[in-house]
DNA sequence: GCGATATGACTACATCTGTAGTCTGAACGC
DNA sequence: GCGTTCAGACTACAGATGTAGTCATATCGC
């Protein structure tokens, strides 16, 4: 929840360290996600026009990520080839349940009123949150 | 919206202003929209115990508030009165959608299998939830 | 082998956020 | 009226974040 904030107190993932992913960060975590290892050039290739970055700012989110414990390097020649160290699953449940936590106490129904009344739910979204509510009340 | 993350570019509300709320300021907020207007006094009587504050911090996440266009004032004698400039609901729809677009595409299902999966809904969520999916029907 | 180069290491700086101290003066209370 | 006090105004500082520049060097490629 974006309200950015700094020193918060929860981990990435909910492993190790308790340092908080930045938005920008988020975008470098996204990319590897995808598909890792990748380098730092092949990154800022996926990422550097959209978000009109330079080469330097993706090196210094990678470091900061490693230096959190988000992301693994493993050397290859002259550069590094960098991994998730934790699993995006496990970060955006982590942060689901926080802004669920912060904005609605904890409560999922208050949220869905949200969205609902936001348009934000599409006929898909619908059948798919039936489908697992029955899973649910088995 | 928890991505700490300084220079975001969405309004508080959506109304004025690019400045995000953070989440001491939100704390702030929060007492605010339970009852206005109030004084810093009041304020930090609120909130100061619970999170651990001096007077001078709920002073400066006031005075912020203020600039972000997010809090009125109201002179009463030597002291303000405190007011909420933008809705509770219009805050939390927007910070929602925010997440929901980071970490979801904009998809709310995913969201919901994150929150299902971790046990955050209760009996009393998915029967409302199931309420409002038949209102939505209609 | 050697010059070139890519890339990590390191640095810079502005802004935001978290937390709080200091000071002044208008309002307050006697 | 006058001393006191409270609260806004202003300041401070550390850490986080966004964005990027510089440099040294090991690897790369010829």
């Amino acid at each position: 929840m974006t309200a950015r904030g700094g020193t918060s107190d929860s981990a990435p993932s909910g492993e190790s360290g308790a340092e908080r992913i930045s938005d920008a960060e988020y975008a470098v975590m996204e990319v590897l996600w995808k598909r890792s290892p990748q380098t730092a050039a092949e990154v800022c290739e996926r990422v550097c026009a959209t978000r009109d970055w330079s080469m330097p700012t993706v090196k210094t989110l990678l470091a900061r990520l490693v230096q959190k414990g988000a992301l693994a390097t493993q050397p290859d020649g002259r550069r590094f080839l960098y991994s998730p160290l934790i699993e995006r699953r496990a970060y955006v449940g982590t942060e689901s349940k926080r802004m669920v936590d912060r904005l609605f106490g904890g409560r999922a129904a208050p949220l869905f009123a949200h969205l609902a009344e936001n348009e934000a739910l599409t006929d898909e979204d619908i059948a798919e949150i039936e489908r697992l509510l029955r899973e649910l009340k088995k």
